[in-house]
DNA sequence: GCTTCTCCCATTGACGCCCATATGGTCCCA
DNA sequence: TGGGACCATATGGGCGTCAATGGGAGAAGC
């Protein structure tokens, strides 16, 4: 498995450590990923973390943009100015720090959550929220897998 | 047999496995599944299950989207955060985890259904209700296919 | 010198793997 | 045609392994 997929809540000891699941773990040291980039999501209370590829991904997301545009201005202003570096233990598990808590709502707990090519922190009940309102807005479009 | 098909009800024992039917891991054993992804239908209260491929359909519609859009978000947000994966043991069980006890109602019999390229598990009255009225509903609209 | 972060080790609880038993159905043979 | 042996599936439980968590000690920064 080479993609972050599913979910998984832990919660956050004393120290303000949190275990990332072990799935997780496994595809960032297939890419060899030791430092993680993070940064609040553009449309939910998550922060967005993955490794340096991830930059990439926006960049060319921005590069698609009119790169004078107020797009384009607020999400280099967003991904460049406003991510954070964070860095596993040797259990691997990352400090949640206030900038994580401040923007998340996340206060005991953390639900991550796979996207694909990059992962979420999301206070669990949010999550809850988001994925049951996606549900309902993709059933009244018709979009099923069948 | 190459497809799921038919439905079959089996009880959940104390350590919350379940067997799969032998007919369903014939068609897994087939094209050589051993891990499987599953998540929420969409429309009914019971978790479909299947393999990779299952993932690729969705993933296929999304990439047909605009891949920033709000609508690939979300889908995103359902696909690849919303499923699960579940492994068989050597027995060709499966742990019924409260991800899928609490979207489908499950307590201590699921009933398996084929669904072609896919299975879904249903609690046994569910099912049964949903199947009553599928049949009065197509009566009514005089026989379509779906 | 005190606080904060990082690394290391211990605990525990869940899950995967293994083997044993039950149950129902089928086939063979008398 | 009836009985019995055999086989496959479903089910139950013991045990080892690993991930998640908790806490302590050393190192670095204020």
């Amino acid at each position: 498995m080479n993609r972050f997929l599913s979910h998984a809540t832990n919660r956050i000891d004393a120290k303000g450590r949190v275990s990332v699941p072990s799935a997780f773990r496994a595809v960032l040291s297939d890419g060899g990923v030791r430092e993680l980039y993070c940064f609040q999501d553009f449309v939910f209370p998550a922060i967005s973390v993955g490794g340096p590829e991830l930059l990439d991904r926006f960049e060319k997301q921005m590069a698609a943009e009119d790169p004078f545009s107020d797009v384009a201005n607020q999400m280099s202003l967003l991904v460049h100015g406003g991510g954070v570096f964070v860095k596993l233990d040797p259990e691997g598990r990352l400090m949640v720090t206030d900038f994580i808590r401040d923007f998340t709502g996340i206060s005991t707990d953390v639900t991550f959550v796979g996207r694909g090519d990059h992962f979420q922190l999301w206070e669990p009940q949010a999550f809850a929220r988001a994925q049951a309102e996606a549900r309902e807005g993709r059933k009244q479009r018709g979009l099923r897998p069948e």
